[in-house]
DNA sequence: GGTTCAGTTATTGTATACAGAAACTTCCAT
DNA sequence: ATGGAAGTTTCTGTATACAATAACTGAACC
């Protein structure tokens, strides 16, 4: 039943499957959670045949689980887990900045990268940065790497960066979102540019190996703050990402 | 084939998805080829939509890509992306090695990798390896790279590592296979050996940055051998056809 | 002869019906 | 009251029907 004509461009399974990671990604299931086939229906206005294809491919994501007795659940992160995710992701980003360093990329090809840090140095500069700046920041930031990972020019490797950071407190952002209430917030953020400054550098200057470490350590700078942010405030669901944002005094 | 009225406990879908993914790897599908629903279907035996739901799985798994208009095709890969992919299980193999190097592993957990490569070692003590051999080599390599990546004890890292050994290719033994051709397959193999066996010195004592080198070091051991392999362009008959293709793909 | 348009065919996307299984409830017996 | 068993209910897995759209074929017109 076409109950709205909205978005009638994109197919039912693409619309479910946004739907749903919004659902997962806001916190409004937790994890282990059992999501049913029938809520999930109801959620998202699709029949049960799109749905149930949105489901495998959130599986196949990371967001998902199988119930071996039929069915998916919402999927459960250790702590471990999670700082294991952010290793895994920086490890990822560095063989894409060594990449692109090693075959050499135009100073063209830098351009997008470097027209976004200034975006995100005019964000940075206001010390105590407000809510809408630090949205802004983390969609910045989000680019940023998108951009960083397609400069390998290696699909296999922009794949693999695509899916480490489809983890929402994996993601290149989440440790911002989870350190906003960290008091040392402004003085992580420069550091971070540092980072973003420096690799463009050793790409420029195809010094591989520098590129490669220095995406490492910008990861690990995030997982020491998640790990930091997780200290301070005890609550330890997950880190829904969205929600942190949009509601900053959540819980 | 014969496994037609093979497991009927597990479900449909996993049949039509390990059915397909054969059929791909066989080389019956050419890369590029349109795979059509009803043609999956009349292959698998099973209905639409446990086979939908295989393709799906399989386009997770980078063996098809969907088709803008609809549908999926065989995703073909040109020799720079076969080259990465290698590269990128390197990297993701090096990082669960340091892991373990990193996290410690008792001398008990290690037991079946050394078992594993005592079995190796009875397979390449024949010079000139019979072909049943080979094809046992294939297994325990594989075997041995697989309980490596367990040895991380991070179910994230086991999940990536797996997920870039899935394609054919870039999986452990795919060189394995292409160099069977080759003169100094022997000499490889022994070679091959040599890293397996240094990998888990590393680990054992601790070596966190030679354990991870020495697995980067091995993929491109493979990389190299995958090289020469294409360059001769000698019979690849053991080789996952689809994925040698000669198509300089575009972009 | 080439191009375009229309009719036809085939294939995908979606919805739904049906069967089997798992879980929950209820009732009986110890 | 508690444990177990049977019935019920809900859910998933599977099959199939239907509709819309893309691809193909053929013919007519330029």
């Amino acid at each position: 039943m076409a109950e709205r004509e909205a978005d009638r461009s994109v197919s039912q399974t693409v619309r479910a499957q946004l739907a749903l990671r919004d659902l997962i990604l806001s916190g409004s299931l937790r994890p282990g959670e059992r999501v049913s086939e029938l809520q999930a229906v109801e959620a998202t206005g699709a029949s049960r045949t799109p749905v149930r294809m949105a489901l495998v491919r959130l599986e196949e994501e990371g967001l998902l689980e199988t119930i071996p007795s039929g069915g998916f659940m919402i999927k459960s992160f250790s702590e471990r887990d999670i700082l294991d995710s952010i290793e895994l992701r920086g490890t990822l980003e560095g063989l894409a900045a060594r990449l692109a360093a090693e075959r050499g990329v135009s100073v063209r090809d830098l351009e997008p990268l470097r027209e976004c840090l200034a975006q995100i140095d005019d964000l940075v500069a206001q010390d105590p940065i407000s809510i809408e700046a630090f949205s802004s920041y983390v969609a910045l930031n989000a680019r940023f790497h998108a951009l960083l990972a397609e400069l390998s020019r290696s699909p296999p490797v922009i794949r693999q960066v695509d899916r480490a950071c489809a983890l929402p407190f994996a993601s290149p952002s989440g440790f911002v979102m989870a350190q906003s209430a960290l008091p040392e917030a402004h003085h992580i953020l420069l550091l971070a540019q540092d980072h973003h400054r420096i690799v463009l550098d050793a790409i420029e200057n195809r010094e591989g190996a520098r590129a490669e470490s220095i995406m490492r350590e910008h990861a690990r700078l995030a997982a020491r703050n998640l790990r930091a942010a997780l200290k301070t405030r005890s609550h330890f669901d997950l880190v829904p990402a969205s929600a942190l944002i949009k509601t900053p005094s959540a819980s």
